[in-house]
RNA sequence: GCCGGAGUGGCGGAAUUGGUAGACGCGCACGACUCAAAAUCGUGUUCCUUCGGGAGUGGGAGUUCGAUUCUCCCCUCCGGCACCA
């Protein structure tokens, strides 16, 4: 018997079919096309582990199923490639990122060719290159030109270990999602793009996309609108008010005092006013609350804190147009209270909210129930009581009208923030804009913009410079602000001196549109051609790691938008369909890492066992969207399974047997229906199945040629192998995918099951068109033992499913 | 606290609209081959059992001739969000 010898089978192949090109796209327009994508890959300096490939495979299953059914398809890969390792290398060994980066994306091509996927290599593509980033610039450029972008001091997210700023989905928990700092809050320049104008709309055409609900409900929650009304509050004897928001207009006779966040900017201005009686104790706090970390001050555990502002007072809107007489309540500042979500102001109601309650028992604050809904705090509705004439009447239906008593307006606002678009650091692509004082003298307003304007576009792509030193200064400007011969320059519009922005963009800026240059790689005039976008966009088939839901996800589908806005693309989502990845752990049950020190290599699997072993396991491990442990026993019964395949082939017959030939269609149509529905473990079963009888019975050259073609999906090489063996002179992969017959896919007699009250007795094998099922059924002894004696109270019989009889 | 997802043999898991629970794979046991071992092949493998059966899909109730699947309550684990007004 010969011996499946993977290695030499592998390697001629490969080369075969790179030689050929057999990957590159087939653009057949008359054809119906799929675009089948991975997440692309940052590519490391460790390499790939046995995890990464995982969902690859899938896609390239699907990939070339798709193909053999008589697609056009797009199957693509590149990387994603700026960003901080590669840059953290280049300081410790002082070379330049681009060095790293390119011995990195030489590593991982390398290993991903080993597994034969089916890229077409012809269009890769890297956020680092410059004809991508110009791209990316000009997209930036083109949401400046729109009102997009505006420049911030505010205070915003800050790393003090990686050096920068960061957006509010680089955080985890309070901490930098990178190395696992505490986040400070910083007020550094910023540059920020308004993602929460596209908020609604990335809500609402949720519901179009064939995404797994749960991504679906992780993106509502990260946007998370809600639904109430800003009102203002006047302040006493001063002509100005305080606007809050609060989704309970309905119960403001309640609110017995008011708080603002320490950031608050009418703070500000009453302390510059000198009208605070308690300045100090207030700027003490104020402090307080800028070195608390992020961390700290969203920790709900923690006792609230707060002082009150003396000197000044508000007016309870709602009390005061009703004539009451305590209308006046006493202003805080507290840290409870977020300035960078509704207005950063709130009127506290506390015998109606848990979080007002604690605080107002804290300082001895009145509470006033205002809804009859039980002891307070509670926060359910109810009928309303103390609110003179909208008294009896129930909470929830006088939302609207209470708003418009107190001249509020109902609106609505996000838990999602603006995009911090501006990072302190050398690896990534250079924001193309420049400022120009004597420009920004001339504009008077208040245009926080005020003499910044775009590169021109034809100066694109701006590149990244080179520097001495890639180090972060820690100063809030990035590496890129010590090079005096790049910094200073032209402006654009006036021709007077300039400065260019010297900060850089964030990881996530290539990767936001990076699937459309794939459409068109190589375009010098434009993002991508309009008629090539339209055929093949959108993506049909979008495969990766659910931890992307509410970052690259929410900035491509904004991104994607935006160009859907200004005309560049045909449609208003990227992505049609989704589908997660579930990772593969250790064997230790724990995360694959350097630091555990228990990483598999794929060179390894493939070197020892193949790659159409590492492909079928990795497939077969468990449903495809579930973390599975790594197992080397695990890998050997998919081993085991193409050794069969292989010996199978030598023991071809004249005819198949009957019974095979039904197990064969059966199993073309499930090994179909598996992988459309992305259930490629129980497809493997099912041919795994097919291979053991096969080697029971006799099966016919034409048969088996069948079999070969729905596995080579899963392991391309073995069944090329054998498909010339048997004299095929071409690639399997360019042939048709082997139709099913129905009729022989169903068999004539089922067996099923014959239950006596409820509980299995016997098997009994029925043609689904008998009638004599119960005749037959109460002929089987084990069957008549339960019935002898009794009543048959009902017989019940689903054909093709089963027997039931009640005594 | 809120929002998702999941709990099935020793293990990974299977079971299209409610219809024979445990497919397939691993592991294990026994047997064949071998001087022996590995590999390979074959048989068996949910648990209990007085060998008649009985119990069984996290726990408890319910609907049904019939529930892993549907309804209600509870427990555990995983993921996300979290002082969001």
């Amino acid at each position: 018997m010969r011996e499946y010898n993977h290695k030499e089978i592998e390697n001629k192949w490969r080369k075969r079919w790179t030689d050929a090109d057999i990957y590159k796209t087939k653009e057949q327009k008359d054809k119906p096309k799929f675009y089948v994508l991975d997440m692309f890959p940052y590519p490391s300096g460790a390499g790939l582990h046995v995890g990464h490939p995982k969902g690859y495979i899938a896609t390239d299953i699907i990939s070339r199923y798709k193909k053999m059914q008589g697609f056009s398809v797009l199957h693509p890969m590149g990387w994603d490639a700026f960003g901080l390792p590669a840059e953290q290398y280049a300081i410790k060994n002082k070379v330049h990122p681009r060095i790293a980066t390119d011995k990195n994306i030489a590593t991982f091509k390398s290993q991903l060719e080993k597994i034969s996927l089916n890229y077409d290599w012809n269009r890769e593509i890297s956020t680092t290159d410059p004809d991508f980033y110009k791209w990316t610039q000009w997209a930036f450029i083109q949401m400046f030109k729109k009102g997009l972008v505006y420049r911030s001091e505010e205070p915003i997210n800050w790393c003090p270990s990686c050096k920068t700023g960061l957006a509010n989905e680089d955080l985890e928990g309070g901490k930098c999602e990178r190395c696992g700092s505490d986040i400070e809050q910083k007020p550094i320049p910023q540059w920020i793009i308004k993602i929460t104008k596209y908020a609604d709309r990335l809500l609402e055409d949720l519901d179009e996309l064939d995404w797994q609900e749960h991504i679906k409900e992780l993106q509502r929650n990260w946007i998370g609108r809600s639904y109430g009304a800003e009102i203002d509050f006047p302040i006493k004897g001063k002509g100005e008010s305080i606007r809050i928001f609060t989704t309970r207009p309905d119960t403001i006779f309640g609110a017995t005092y008011m708080v603002l966040a320490p950031e608050h900017n009418l703070v500000k201005k009453w302390i510059g006013e000198g009208i605070i009686e308690n300045k100090e104790e207030i700027e003490n706090y104020i402090q307080k609350a800028k070195n608390k970390s992020e961390i700290d001050r969203t920790d709900v555990t923690k006792e609230k804190t707060g002082v009150e502002i003396k000197g000044i007072k508000a007016i309870n809107p709602a009390r005061q147009k009703a004539g009451m007489d305590d209308v006046e309540i006493p202003i805080f500042i507290a840290d409870y209270v977020l300035s960078h979500y509704g207005t950063g102001a709130i009127m506290a109601v506390p015998a109606h909210d848990e979080r007002d309650f604690d605080f107002a028992q804290k300082y001895s604050l009145p509470i006033v129930q205002v809804i009859d809904c039980g002891e307070v705090p509670c926060t359910g509705p109810g009928k309303l009581i103390n609110s003179e004439s909208f008294n009896d009447k129930n909470s929830e239906e006088l939302k609207e009208k209470i708003t418009e008593y107190v001249d509020g307006k109902m609106t609505k606002t996000y838990r999602l923030r603006d995009w911090v678009f501006a990072r302190q650091r050398y690896w990534g692509e250079p924001i193309p804009l420049i400022y120009c004082e004597n420009c920004a003298k001339k504009d008077t307003g208040t245009n926080p913009n005020a003499g910044w304007h775009p590169v021109p576009e034809k100066d694109l792509p701006l590149t990244l410079p080179e520097v001495e030193s890639y180090e972060p200064t820690g100063t809030g400007e990035s590496p890129l602000a010590g090079i005096s011969e790049w910094v200073n320059t032209k402006c654009p519009v006036c021709g007077a001196p300039a400065k260019r922005e010297t900060n850089t963009m964030p990881q996530w800026a290539g990767s936001s549109w990076y699937y459309l240059r794939y459409i068109d790689p190589h375009n010098n005039d434009e993002l991508v051609n309009k008629e090539k976008e339209k055929y093949w966009s959108p993506v049909d088939f979008y495969v990766g790691g659910a931890e992307h839901a509410t970052r690259h996800l929410i900035y491509a589908r904004f991104w994607h938008k935006f160009l859907y806005d200004i005309g560049v693309v045909n449609y208003k989502e990227p992505f049609q369909k989704l589908q997660t990845v579930g990772l593969i752990m250790a064997e230790d049950g724990r995360k694959m890492s350097k630091r555990w020190g228990n990483v598999i290599n794929p060179d390894e699997i493939i070197e020892n066992y193949g790659a159409d072993t590492l492909r079928v396991y990795e497939m077969f491990m468990g449903p495809f969207d579930q973390a599975v442990a790594w197992s080397m026993d695990g890998l050997m019964g998919p081993r085991r399974f193409l050794e069969r395949v292989f010996t199978l082939a030598e023991k071809l017959s004249e005819h198949s047997d009957e019974k095979l030939e039904k197990l064969l269609h059966k199993t073309i149509k499930k090994v179909s229906f598996d992988i459309e529905n992305m259930k490629y473990n129980t497809a493997i079963a099912q041919m795994m199945v097919f291979a053991r009888e096969a080697e029971k019975s006799n099966i016919s050259k034409n048969d088996f040629i069948k079999f070969l073609k729905i596995l080579s999906p899963f392991a391309p090489h073995i069944t090329q192998e054998l498909w010339e063996e048997l004299d095929n002179p071409d690639f399997i992969m360019e042939n048709e995918w082997p139709e099913f017959d129905e009729k022989k896919a169903k068999d004539e007699e089922i067996t099923i099951g014959v239950q006596v009250n409820g509980k299995v007795r016997a098997e009994i094998s029925l043609t689904p068109e008998t009638t004599e099922e119960k005749a037959r059924a109460l002929a089987i002894e084990a069957v008549s033992e339960f019935v002898k004696d009794k009543e048959i109270k009902r017989f019940i019989y689903v054909p093709g499913k089963i027997v039931s009889i009640v005594v």
